[in-house]
DNA sequence: GATTGACTGTGAATAGTTTTGATTATAAAC
DNA sequence: GTTTATAATCAAAACTATTCACAGTCAATC
């Protein structure tokens, strides 16, 4: 057996156990005890598992935290609650347009093996989604330093050949005033994004509510907000003429 | 049989399981151990394999980390070296192209403070630019999931609206008959780059003279070739009409 | 139109590596 | 201290690279 297929039934057997002895992989995939220990070590250095004494144990979804984003990312659980429940928005088979930003990263292991074609203008979305299988365009743009995110005319511009069933996008404000963001050269890319999309979805976990920043984006009309129950009931209600979807928990 | 189609026949051996042995492929082609091997090296110069001990897999796709492109990047430091002379052509001030592949990945250390603004179609490519502090831009695309590289009509027509002083790019062959690379999507996107740049530069290592690959690219005398000293020098010659750069190591 | 020689693609043989499983020594758990 | 798991070693097996020889192909030459 090759060795690149061991190490595949490895992992396998470890995906659906959470932990295995050496025995237990010796039985399933019928290879030698120094065999498989040798491809549990390589493995262990790829960082797939976690060598444990007597057999190996499954590492912290690798999947979960590919990046510093991961780390670095407040609120996650809410935000996870909520990109899951966006993606289920989506049609198989549909074009839809992924924002920069934490709460849709969290959205791309639910889009998976769905058929999506998806533009972004998120550098950090990108190895992501191909890690996932996910076809993916990029619009292009100038890369900005802090976020990877793609903004200015150029990004802009590449949008405007787009057509998007569905478009998911931050924000960092969301208010009556309408939907605001810091970054003027952001709020465009936004804004054209959502003009060429047939239904936009704002993501908005409860700090950003009631927050008005710097640049205007569009009226909240122009979207619907999913957002969690963690969401001040009163802030929802003075938007509630408008879409609101409340992920429940 | 001819030898294209062994190799599709073996493609398509390989797309229908992920991982063949060698055996398998012999029984299934018909033809003798060494063909097959000799196929299996050339299709993964292509890119379109890669061979692994006892057989072929797909492509894999590996976080592309800039630690991961270290350790498998072949002749390394003979890249290294084409690259740092590559970037010491580089006039501070300019716009440059920096094409996707390993190769331009070596160059982005030293275009560091030079006042300089990269465009570029590799999206490995963006991090360490960032993290270099280096202003960049990145073209449009369908992102070609082997690699990483940005590709296709939308590629091409972003890449339109940009003109360079200098375009660096790799390719995979070199040859009196012209510039080659295995995708004809990205043979696409070299053109126009080249098109759109006051000079090219072409870096090749020793193994890429003298090859010849399917996509056409551009003539020869439409770049200047950086190569090291490692290479053939009768394979030099036959190009020496043409600029050619020998890096001393 | 045959002959020659260079060139290419193929398969077989051989020399060189890597991988593997058995064995033994060392270390960890109880 | 006994048992069990891990690490280290080594020869056999499996795989790979290299070399060579053979058969076609092509072009130039006689």
């Amino acid at each position: 057996m090759l060795s690149i297929k061991r190490k595949e039934a490895i992992l396998e057997v470890i995906k659906k156990q959470d932990v295995v002895t050496i025995q237990q992989l010796i039985d399933a995939v019928g290879a030698s005890e120094s065999t498989i220990r040798r491809d549990l070590i390589e493995l262990e250095k790829e960082e797939q598992l976690t060598r444990v004494h007597g057999g190996a144990s499954l590492q912290k979804r690798r999947h979960d935290e590919p990046s510093m984003i991961e780390k670095t990312t407040r609120n996650k659980e809410e935000k996870q609650g909520i990109a899951m429940y966006a993606a289920k928005a989506v049609q198989p088979g549909s074009c839809i347009y992924l924002d920069a930003g934490s709460t849709t990263y969290e959205m791309i292991p639910y889009l998976a093996d769905r058929d999506l074609l998806v533009v972004t203008n998120g550098i950090q979305h990108v190895q992501t989604l191909m890690e996932y299988g996910i076809e993916t365009y990029i619009i292009g743009g100038k890369v900005k330093p802090q976020t990877g995110a793609l903004v200015g005319t150029k990004a802009v511009e590449s949008l405007r050949f787009y057509r998007f069933d569905y478009a998911f996008l931050g924000m960092n404000g969301v208010a009556l005033d309408g939907y605001t963001t810091p970054d003027p050269e952001e709020a465009n890319v936004k804004q054209t994004a959502m003009d060429n999309s047939a239904t936009s979805f704002v993501l908005a976990d409860h700090t950003k509510f009631d927050q008005v920043s710097f640049a205007y984006v569009q009226a909240v009309e122009q979207a619907i907000i999913i957002t969690s129950p963690n969401t001040d009931q009163s802030k929802v209600k003075s938007l509630e003429k408008l879409t609101t979807i409340e992920v429940s928990s």
